[in-house]
DNA sequence: TGAGGCTGCTCG
DNA sequence: GAGCAGCCTCAA
């Protein structure tokens, strides 16, 4: 017998499958799937069987041992990470490395165990027995199993006397870091609207249907009921969600309606626990997954439905590191390996890749058009901070200002967005116009006042915060751009009585911080939740009746061709988040450029009047969804080496590649991070032959190259 | 002439 | 990733 076996290493060098040879006594404990350890050169490999044959053409060593019993990867996964590998170019055992927790993987997962309780069972009673032994004995009565922790009063040393005699026979039993609440299940009548969605997907046989529904319209209601057929129906589920969106809230609503057959995994959990989560999963102790998008590789079988909620998230393209996979397509490769298994994309603001393809009918468009209870959008309304200049008070137009006031005084709640992404409050001189950088990222320090210092977000570099501008010696430095931490210190200045919890990076990194934050404004231990892009999503509050955007441009200035999509979308959600209950809503935006489309379609909740609008202006500039985009990065130590070789790589590919429109190499926007250079190569093409032939041929050539690494990321979402 | 560094290549 | 052979360079 010889095994076809993937090392642990994700090098391109090595990255095929090595045969070994089966020593007789483990023939029978192979299986596809399993990890073994190999010998390879003078090391001891982890490495997992993929192929079991008959013979082979080469020199064989024996395996040393196996290490699962079962299978980790099943066959179903096996085969999605050789898709996985196709699309994406990257190296196969780093498809399947990304499809299993860190527990299970090699050096990494070395210190991550499963945790036991002790437990007792009833041996034969044999020998004289006294008091507290009777004692004992009599805790066996009710059940079989005793847990050691039942037993008080009971010097360690007896029960061990009772263990040695046979008394008592110990026995582990793994227990589960995490816990589900166990509570009533409770159900929820949809609405007219709901049911009509829900049953024209059930009853046609798409493979891919996009929800488009409002915010608040009740998405969540319907992944729901789909799902619930598909376990009526013996299939089980899987549930991606962003990562921001992963709020208690959302696991809240499954437990309350599936109780504990859902699997939670997210970055919020110890790898120990999502350890433990995938084990649930593996043992059919849970059908529904409920996760961020590495969930999607749960090991999870009989597959009936995938929901990707909030489609348009960028968090469901991995862009930083390899594989660099769309789990949105892999939803779809993981659903034609399961008969019948659909996959529901959902969002109030779909991505206009997502939106084109239902329009050439590729995927199946449905949509949820109103509130549920027949509530109205919330009103929105912007003010031109042009006009605001002089009379405002901080960051904050009189009316903003008199809004929260006003809203406070009613006793409702008030959700305040800052929009930083892509700026954050950075120290520049007003004299000679010097901004403080990193010296190992090339990235504008972020100055931090509970810290009073100057911090890379990219490296952790901090440094004390100047006052003197070293570059002309003047004492001008000042603090320019706007943090969450400074909006909170105005507000406690204008509105005294307000109470504000601040929800942002350094708010919610500790474990649980999110969760807490939630329910204490839940419970209206707050009047305003104030920050940056993680409280627009999914959260859902009854008393929130003012929605205010505090800046609204600086995702409209990031250069990015998606900037006024990604504006849009966050808009719309925020103000999603006002007047979801009772009460009317309303929405106040601040802006500098109250013309822009994007802005004044977010005002009309218009969303097909952007995709319309913003479809034009893809075309013209050739970029997705008429065109598909693709980035080679280039990136090494030396930044000359690493554009002459990013140069060499465009001369070569434009041989192959005579449909593409090739531009750069030009330097990253993220040139230099941990004294790394990086060039980029961008490939736009809508049609091109020996494209993958082209690109394979590039990483070939570079994969032992010692002063360049080449990375590939097609369809990109951040060119990064 | 030998040390040290760089590169290409192999590992089953 | 680790190790090794082959080749180059540099200084004595």
């Amino acid at each position: 017998m010889v095994v076809g076996v993937l090392v642990e290493l994700s090098n391109k060098n090595i990255d095929k499958i090595f045969d070994y040879s089966v020593p007789l006594l483990l023939t029978d404990k192979i299986k596809l799937g399993i990890r073994v350890l190999v010998p390879f050169g003078k090391q001891t490999l982890e490495g997992f069987i993929v192929e079991i044959k008959a013979e082979t053409q080469v020199d064989t060593k024996s395996i040393i041992n196996i290490i699962d019993e079962e299978h980790i990867l099943s066959k179903e996964l096996l085969t999605l990470g050789k898709i996985m590998q196709e699309k994406t170019l990257s190296t196969l055992i780093s498809c399947y490395q990304t499809m299993l927790p860190k527990a299970l993987k090699a050096k990494k997962g070395t210190k991550i165990n499963k945790k036991y309780d002790t437990y007792y069972k009833l041996g034969s009673i044999t020998g004289k027995i006294n008091d507290k032994q009777e004692e004992i004995i009599n805790l066996f009565k009710e059940k079989k199993l005793v847990e050691k922790k039942e037993i008080i009063n009971i010097s360690s040393s007896s029960l061990k006397t009772l263990v040695n005699r046979g008394v008592l026979i110990p026995e582990l039993k793994e227990h589960y870091r995490l816990e589900y609440e166990n509570r009533k299940l409770e159900q929820s009548e949809l609405t007219i609207e709901q049911k009509r969605v829900v049953a024209e997907i059930n009853d046609t046989s798409d493979q891919v249907y996009l929800l488009h529904g409002v915010t608040g319209s009740g998405k969540t209601e319907v992944y729901m009921e789909l799902i619930s057929k598909v376990l009526k129906e013996g299939k089980t589920a899987i549930v991606l969600v962003p990562e921001i969106s992963l709020t208690p809230q959302m696991i809240q609503r499954f437990t309350k309606k599936f109780g504990q057959n859902i699997a939670a995994i997210h970055s919020a959990l110890s790898e120990g626990e999502k350890y433990d989560e995938w084990r649930r999963i593996y043992r059919k102790e849970a059908n529904i997954v409920i996760g961020a998008r590495s969930a999607l590789f749960s090991p999870i079988e009989n597959l009936g439905i995938i929901i990707i909620d909030e489609e348009h998230s960028d968090t469901y393209k991995q862009d930083d590191s390899n594989p660099r996979y769309d789990a949105k397509e892999m939803a779809i490769e993981r659903s034609k390996l399961n008969p019948g298994c659909k996959v529901v994309l959902g969002s109030a603001t779909p991505s206009l890749e997502s939106f084109a393809r239902s329009q050439k009918h590729i995927y199946h468009l449905v949509s949820l058009p109103n509130r549920i209870n027949q509530m109205p959008l919330p009103e929105i309304k912007i003010i031109d901070m042009n006009n605001e200049i002089k009379t405002s008070k901080g960051h904050f137009s009189n009316e903003l200002l008199k809004k929260i006031g006003e809203k406070i005084g009613l006793n409702e709640q008030i959700i305040l967005l800052l929009n930083r992404r892509g700026y954050s409050s950075f120290v520049s001189c007003k004299n000679c116009g010097y901004v403080a950088k990193c010296p190992f990222c090339d990235i504008t320090l972020t100055y931090h006042l509970s810290t009073n210092n100057l911090r890379c977000h990219y490296c952790g570099y901090a440094t004390k915060k100047i006052e003197e501008c070293p570059n002309c010696q003047e004492n001008s430095i000042t603090t320019i751009g706007v943090g969450t931490e400074k909006i909170e210190e105005e507000l406690k200045k204008y509105i005294k009585e307000a109470r504000v919890v601040r929800m942002d990076f350094d708010t919610t990194s500790r474990k649980g911080a999110h969760k807490k934050i939630i329910t204490a404004f839940k419970e209206k231990k707050y009047d305003i939740l104030l920050g940056t892009q993680i409280v627009a999503k999914g959260l859902d509050f009854e008393d929130v009746t003012l929605v205010g955007v505090i800046n609204a441009d600086t995702s409209l200035n990031i250069p990015d061709f998606r900037s006024s999509e990604t504006t849009f979308s966050l808009l719309s959600q925020v103000a999603g988040r006002s007047g979801r209950s009772k009460k009317r809503g309303e929405v106040i935006i601040q802006t500098y450029n109250p013309n822009h489309y994007a802005i004044e379609y977010v005002k009309k909740h218009d969303y097909i009047g952007f995709y319309q609008k913003e479809m034009l202006i893809r075309k013209e500039l050739k970029y997705s969804p008429y065109y598909f985009l693709t980035y080679i990065r280039v990136s090494g130590k030396d930044s000359d080496i690493c554009y002459q070789e990013a140069l060499k790589i465009r001369k070569s590919l434009e041989k192959y590649l005579t449909e593409t429109i090739i531009l750069g190499p030009s330097s990253n926007s993220i040139f230099k991070i941990n004294n790394i250079y990086r060039y980029g190569i961008i490939l736009k093409y809508k049609k091109q032959d020996n494209l993958y032939y082209a690109l394979n041929k590039m990483i070939e050539a570079y994969k032992s190259n010692r002063k360049v690494v080449v990375d590939l990321n097609f369809n990109p979402r951040h060119f990064i």
